[in-house]
DNA sequence: CTCGCCGATCAATCATAGCA
DNA sequence: GTGCTATGATTGATCGGCGA
């Protein structure tokens, strides 16, 4: 599942081998991590990717290890705790479990692709 | 910052270009289907299997690519020429038609 | 309708490879 | 041996679709 895009730029079509598609066009919106009690404002859009601490890593890394799902309140522990955001700490599970999927992945046929009659 | 970034520095990153051969074949369908470079699981495992690389790498590649193409576009024209020639004929440009194109080697 | 998850992707960054 | 660019991998966070 993805973008399905495929409109090209009403203009500059000089340029014959590189038009503008719609995919090139294609713009996050900044992260809302209201990141606060930190530095600046509160409730200020960070408009950048937080950096995770080791310790805040640990942690979490700690509680996955115990569960790969977390409850609400569970998460709000954690996110108090690691002095962090709940969405934060949602969104670093699910990235975790991502990667997790991604690494059984791979070392499962990586070096046996079976390719009989190649 | 500061401090503290001395992690063991993952090994992972550890790196090698791809082979020629790779960067060949996904050169070749990135702009061949410029015009909407996602390919499918499928396609990325096609392309994996041709380059002798993983599919997560394909991904990566496919990823970098496309956000790098269009932070630089212009320095991306001269390969742009390059493997638009080569598949010349393909799905790329102001084809909405969209041809039945599914070269799939049934195998 | 709201909320969490999944899968894919984005976008910024890290660290190294390659070249002058 | 130094400095810059090219490139692969990592990762916090977003997008769209689904199901509870």
């Amino acid at each position: 599942a993805g973008h399905r895009e495929n409109a090209r730029s009403p203009s500059t079509e000089t340029s014959p081998a590189a038009q503008t598609f719609d995919w090139m066009k294609v713009k996050r919106n900044p992260p809302k991590t209201g990141k606060a009690g930190e530095y600046g404002f509160v409730g200020q859009p960070n408009t950048v990717r937080t950096n995770f601490t080791t310790k805040q890593l640990t942690e979490l890394e700690k509680e996955f290890h115990f569960n790969k799902y977390l409850t609400r309140a569970r998460r709000v522990e954690i996110a108090a705790s690691l002095q962090l955001n709940e969405t934060q700490v949602k969104i670093w599970f699910q990235n975790r479990r991502m990667k997790q999927k991604k690494r059984e992945k791979e070392g499962l046929l990586p070096i046996s692709p079976a390719t009989p009659t190649g | 910052v500061m401090i503290l970034r001395s992690r063991f520095l993952d090994a992972r990153r550890k790196r090698r270009n791809f082979s020629k051969q790779a960067t060949e074949v996904l050169n070749e369908y990135f702009y061949s289907h410029l015009s909407n470079p996602y390919p499918s699981e499928e396609a990325k495992e096609e392309l994996a299997k041709k380059g002798g690389i993983t599919v997560s790498q394909v991904s990566n590649w496919f990823g970098n690519k496309r956000i790098r193409y269009k932070k630089n576009m212009g320095k991306f024209q001269e390969e742009a020429n390059i493997y638009a020639a080569r598949s010349a004929g393909d799905a790329a440009q102001g084809n909405q038609g969209s041809s039945p194109c599914t070269p799939s080697s049934a195998s």
